[in-house]
DNA sequence: TCGCAGTCATTTGAAGAAAA
DNA sequence: TTTTCTTCAAATGACTGCGA
């Protein structure tokens, strides 16, 4: 929770360009016990205006109306504005918190304070640099790279060739891999190679803030006996070390394995 | 001639908006 | 609140031109 906090000070503070500091609301102990459980009370200044910051903790999102009459409740006690904070809100939750004129902050994202006349919405997160990501194909090259013996050169047209992308597509995941500075890209006349001086776990963690998960959708599906797939996770774990099966079996598709096998069969998700 | 890179088209999925 | 529709972005391949 304290997290949060910081998140909603350090987001302030970015936008408006303006030192906010953060302070525990002393009054919060006159609130009713739901909504002491529910939500973590701050006071903050902006502009020169006190606010109460009503930090919503529960994992679910509730409506925008009962999140107004909490807010009501709040501003009605402390008697001032109060601001809702939550880590996440809904596309159709939020535009009717703004129909309601209720203030909210969506830290990192999304700042509705019309009493100061400020709306900033989610077009800020576009202007904030962009993470480099590895495409897939770069993911395919460098696990090609990492479960391979041998440690020769590699170039485009000869690695997509092996992993059946395209030329194209390979000289993508070069530029990628040359962006991030990894591995040792040199030209021999208009050839690219690329070798890597790395390897195994030392490569690995060097590729590893550039992954991320080809997880799609986790899916609990019953009659789970009757799938016949690629045992994932630590049921694969279990097949190839010591490690005892998980109680629930892990099965790994891809989408199109699992439209025309499991999805279409008796299994009931 | 061949390998690479630029551009465009297609497909797919995610996210948001609108409708029920 | 849920479902459906729309839009946008990402990933990839095909085509084409450049240059070693």
């Amino acid at each position: 929770m304290q997290k949060m906090i910081h998140q909603v000070e350090k987001y302030v503070r970015e936008i408006l360009g303006i030192p906010v500091t953060l302070l525990p609301w002393e009054n919060s102990a006159g609130l009713p016990q739901y909504l002491r459980e529910r939500y973590r009370f701050s006071s903050m200044m902006v502009l020169g205006t006190d606010f109460i910051l009503m930090v919503d903790t529960a994992g679910e999102e509730q409506s925008p109306a009962v999140t107004g009459k909490h807010a009501e409740m709040v501003q009605s006690r402390g008697r001032l504005g109060v601001i809702y904070v939550r880590n996440a809100v809904t596309s159709y939750n939020r535009k009717r918190l703004i129909e309601r004129k209720v203030p909210f902050i969506v830290p990192g994202n999304q700042m509705y304070i019309p009493t100061l006349g400020i709306d900033l919405r989610e077009h800020f997160k576009a202007l904030r640099e962009r993470k480099l990501v590895f495409s897939p194909s770069t993911h395919a090259l460098l696990l090609y790279v990492l479960l391979r013996k041998e440690a020769d050169t590699l170039t485009p047209a000869e690695t997509a060739h092996r992993l059946g992308y395209s030329p194209m597509s390979m000289t993508r995941a070069f530029d990628e891999l040359e962006r991030a500075d990894i591995g040792e890209h040199t030209a021999v006349g208009k050839e690219r190679h690329l070798h890597f001086p790395e390897k195994g776990r030392h490569l690995w963690e060097m590729v590893l803030p550039y992954l991320t998960t080809p997880v799609r959708k986790r899916l609990y599906v019953s009659e789970a006996g009757k799938i016949n797939g690629n045992l994932a996770g630590q049921s694969a774990l279990a097949r190839y070390t010591m490690l005892s099966e998980p109680k629930n079996k892990v099965f790994a598709f891809s989408a199109e394995d699992w439209k025309v096998g499991p999805k279409s069969g008796e299994i009931k998700e």
